[in-house]
DNA sequence: TGTATATCGATAAAGATATATCGATATAAC
DNA sequence: GTTATATCGATATATCTTTATCGATATACA
């Protein structure tokens, strides 16, 4: 189980190079130019490159294209991955509507609520099996986080992104990540007060 | 300028511990019990504990109460936080009526927009000058996220949530935390894949 | 052709974070 | 009172992450 890990810090500084490359026009790109315009150190980037994609060249850097096409891969962003959402509060149709998820390669296949304009949880399972759903979303009160895990393990789920505040018992083999907005936020104002 | 940092581990697990120790009713407790609750290593807990708080007493553990309000001191919780919102489009919206930030004692003052349901922007400065702003949250376009930064910097916040996907540029004194909800995710992916 | 320079990759060092071990101590049970 | 046990705090070790250093190489230019 994770627990807001903060395993592999590497896999979170991929996407942020794929945006940047993206709106690079030349056919090269150095490491010191990535690392000057995200704010990074260049031995940094030139480590997290060398370990995902082929060498680039001395005096020239990496080829855009072929850099991308790495870092997309390696981050999965070429397959299809399929998500539902439980919990159709304000947090959960801005994460419904959110268009940033295309860019990831990630669609949102489902939402459930007990509301009616949603899908009933009574189809949760099937609805699950049917598109070999691996991603769940909890955007569910706090009371009812537990019982959605649940359901989501037993139907098949393989990971959980976990907006309660609550922390979930899961089996081991299922990936919790906890993004929880008011915790996240404190810790920015911890860090701001220590200034 | 803090680019989505790791910084201080600790930060981050403090809110959760305070979240546990709320719903527990005994005295005492124990590391051992908070690591068990929530999935996380004794001694790790114990180090945490021991650099914010009084000791605990051997075969008994730490009194509840004022371990609760040693780590909700220890994070500034005690003292009321001020921000404000910029964009508010769906996410915008969910964040401005969101709960979960009375616990850590944030409040948004004043959300913006350039639609006019909301405050115009021509007031943003005399609105976080007046109410001395702190924290400023961006949820904006992509294309708005850094003109909204420079007006949140000369105008006196100190520490930028950002939910767009730019990287910001940002004088050497002021935070940033990025909080892109699409790389969140894919690290989340990435590492499904990885099992 | 030779020299200067930007950049790479590899290795080493430093720093941050997590885990393991162990003696000391407060309570409880005998 | 003695012994057993849960727990603490301290110290040591291991792992993960970032930063520094340096020789090698591809290009540019005199």
């Amino acid at each position: 189980m994770l627990q807001n890990g903060n395993y592999e810090a590497i896999f979170s500084r991929i996407p942020i190079y794929i945006e940047y490359l993206k709106t690079y026009e030349e056919e090269y790109i150095s490491a010191t130019i990535i690392a000057n315009s995200l704010g990074l150190g260049e031995v940094q980037v030139r480590k997290d490159l060398a370990k995902i994609s082929f060498g680039g060249k001395p005096k020239i850097g990496y080829e855009v294209k072929s850099l991308l096409d790495d870092l997309s891969s390696y981050m999965g962003f070429d397959k299809l991955t399929k998500a539902v959402i439980v919990g159709m509060g304000r947090l959960g149709e801005a994460l419904f509507h959110y268009l940033g998820f295309d860019r990831i390669n990630l669609k949102i296949v489902a939402a459930f609520d007990v509301c009616d304009k949603y899908n009933s949880l009574d189809e949760f399972k099937s609805i699950c099996e049917k598109h070999n759903v691996k991603i769940g979303i909890i955007t569910v009160p706090e009371e009812s986080a537990q019982a959605t895990a649940d359901l989501m393990v037993s139907s098949g789920i393989k990971a959980i992104w976990n907006f309660s505040s609550s922390s979930l018992k899961v089996p081991n083999n299922i990936l919790v990540k906890n993004e929880n907005m008011a915790n996240s936020l404190s810790v920015l104002i911890r860090l701001m007060n220590n200034l």
